[in-house]
DNA sequence: ACCCAATGTTATAGTATTATCAAATTGTTA
DNA sequence: TAACAATTTGATAATACTATAACATTGGGT
């Protein structure tokens, strides 16, 4: 899976690094480390990652500057961030949260818990961003309504899209005649035999790919 | 529109419930306070909250079963929820997190940690809503009510510049008609379908451009 | 290799949706 | 309250979408 999530972890005591990453990466995150400040930066700007582990206490720049610093980067602005802080100190988990972190965590760490607390807020990310289906060259927008072939928009009417979205939210999968038909006209509709292959050869066509196989006696399945 | 973020809490402490009351209200948020699990959830039902706020502890359904149940009810899929617990107990923590709440918090509270917490959450959420926008040649001002084109200013009725508005805060986005009659005429108010066409007209002429697309059967999107 | 049911193809007619305009209603301001 | 602007509605025209019929093709089972 290449759409495994990055995440960035900074801290300078080496023990700490060592057992983030090893959780994280046992989880199936892609981590990258880093021993300080600016390590980070220059981490998190050639690895763009969705999440970003802060210790506050670190020499020469402290987390909260790190994370004042990425803010002010574009690439950044929404950027997942978390301190680490062994202070229980309040102002400073003030301090960090205001300063746009999403979140803190104080040591000593649980990994339990850092673990617990990362996928919550990958969950959270995960529903906004759901609308958006890649596959391929094929993008899938259902917030848009639009369906990209490399970069390229490609019109489809309102029963084609939703018929290819339906398809493509689970790639691979044989999708039944009577489950598309269910899906996409309700139980109430009954439309004719021919109707589900007319779409079907619609998107093709307008696709120009063959990315649609049909299982005979069985359905669609949407693939490549 | 009064877009003051609302709140339920549920503790079953009158003192806690109130002294989170004062505060988060004394910041702007309007507050409904539900002093069990079952109330909670009848309140969340009625005020449709930003953030529910759930004790862990409470007689009756505890805040985990609460939130299992709020999250099974597609209103509240995706609304915040932060639990409360007395027990710094790490697996109840992990529980929590695990069951979909968004965070979690410590008694006793400091309403400082809280507020940053919860003013946090929220900008998160916000980043959509900036006061001005701008895209392209449009900028427009919510505050002001102003909308200019390449710095001229053109003038637009309320409604159509609600409706502008709402379009162009998420560029690309198609508003499904009944999304933008709730979000513009309410639920209580009742308008024929041509409204919408008609003011949809009205900004396209004034605007001269063609930067709302027709999406047949769904929508309208703001683009370009 | 043949058959037959399942699917592909095409054109078309019917339908639903939206655009447009004018007129009616409501709201606002002087 | 008159005058004007904003909003809504209804009728009608223009358009895009969808279903279906009729026919062609395919492919697995025997």
């Amino acid at each position: 899976m290449s759409n495994a999530k990055k995440i960035v972890i900074a801290d300078d005591e080496p023990d700490i690094l060592e057992i983030l990453e090893f959780n994280l990466s046992a989880e199936g995150y892609e981590v990258t480390t880093a021993k300080n400040g600016d390590e980070a930066i220059e981490k998190a700007k050639r690895t763009s990652p969705d999440l970003i582990i802060l210790d506050i206490m670190m020499p020469g720049k402290t987390g909260i500057e790190v994370c004042n610093l990425l803010r002010m980067m574009p690439p950044f602005k929404d950027t997942l961030i978390i301190f680490l802080t062994a202070m229980s100190d309040e102002s400073t988990e003030i301090k960090g949260l205001e300063t746009g972190a999403d979140d803190y965590l104080t040591k000593p760490i649980s990994s339990k818990i850092l673990l617990s607390k990362v996928n919550s807020l990958f969950r959270r990310l995960n529903k906004e961003e759901s609308t958006i289906v890649k596959i391929g060259d094929i993008e899938i927008d259902r917030e848009k309504y639009i369906v990209k072939k490399k970069g390229e928009d490609i019109i489809l009417a309102r029963k084609e899209f939703e018929l290819l979205a339906l398809l493509a939210s689970k790639p691979g999968k044989v999708f039944l005649r009577n489950e598309i038909l269910n899906q996409i006209w309700g139980t109430e509709v009954i439309v004719g035999d021919r109707t589900i292959d007319v779409h079907i050869r619609k998107i093709r066509q307008k696709l120009e790919m063959d990315c649609i196989t049909t299982v005979k006696g069985v359905g669609y399945k949407f693939e490549l």
